[in-house]
DNA sequence: GGTGAATAGTTAAACAGTTTAACTATATGA
DNA sequence: TCATATAGTTAAACTGTTTAACTATTCACC
């Protein structure tokens, strides 16, 4: 690729994806800011999503150190959004899973936030879609390879 | 579009959104996070970019309250990075602009920001990568409208 | 079987970033 | 001139983060 058009991709590419970013948090937070924060939003969606997980899965997929995790999910626990269940063959492991009033305020958040993610996406072409979010996975991948390259060396 | 195709869609958006949100920061910040913060490094380019810019201004970029800019602004210019002037005309107003320290500072980020950008940017075909900033910024337009509409309501 | 190293998670202190509400100072306009 | 709007700051309270030290448990291997 020529060099010119190579710099002027990164630039078009790190001020979108700031862009993109700030106004979508900010979207999202209008929807669901009453009773969760974002973060606490994607905790949720992903103990949901896997029914059971750990504070170290949750802390390799957050990219953050498991003491945040730890604190994230105290304040749920107390909120009784989050069960820890020790593993009783391995007494180290703490399994979080959703309590029933997590459950359905997951679902309730979650219905909003599909809706207007549903609003956007239904706004553009479905191959014109379809090609972004596939090369949106691509990135995706080749993210995770960097870092993997990144801890190797 | 089909309900179901859609569905799939808004899956697979949340999802890859989150992740290369989270292993990006992870990644930037890895080459920055020594001399500053994530959100410090974009306050900095935004200035730098701009030249010169006021707290309203940086407020409404990165959709935060006023007085999270202070709290911003406070730390860089106790650092020496950043320089605050009084306009004469409205002395309401306060310029923000780079101090020599925080131009130079901004520079050596940005170069090695670049450098992972690049590298990443390059592992695409230059008619798929153009095609995904293309639409990524046709989404960037379609949340500032979405923003404006809900104001307006 | 016992011991040293690794693993899972928590705690505490310190800091960055955020919101809300109250405040100062200045400008505008009726 | 006085009420209102605007630009920015302050203080308190909170969320999320890191680092370092800690507890409890498991595992490897001699």
């Amino acid at each position: 690729m020529d060099k010119d058009i190579v710099q002027e991709l990164i630039d078009r590419y790190v001020s979108v994806s700031f862009q993109v970013h700030k106004k979508a948090e900010y979207l999202i937070k209008g929807q669901i800011g009453d009773d969760l924060t974002n973060d606490q939003h994607y905790i949720l969606r992903y103990i949901h999503d896997k029914k059971e997980c750990t504070s170290t899965e949750l802390a390799d997929a957050f990219e953050v150190n498991k003491s945040a995790i730890t604190a994230i999910i105290n304040r749920m626990a107390e909120r009784g959004l989050i069960q820890r269940t020790r593993d009783d063959n391995d007494r180290r492991v703490v399994y979080l899973t959703l309590t029933a009033e997590g459950n359905t305020l997951y679902e309730t958040c979650q219905e909003k936030v599909q809706l207007l993610v549903e609003s956007i996406i239904t706004q553009f072409d479905e191959a014109e879609i379809t090609a972004f979010i596939t090369t949106y996975e691509k990135l995706a991948q080749i993210l995770v390879n960097k870092k993997a390259e990144e801890l190797g060396e």
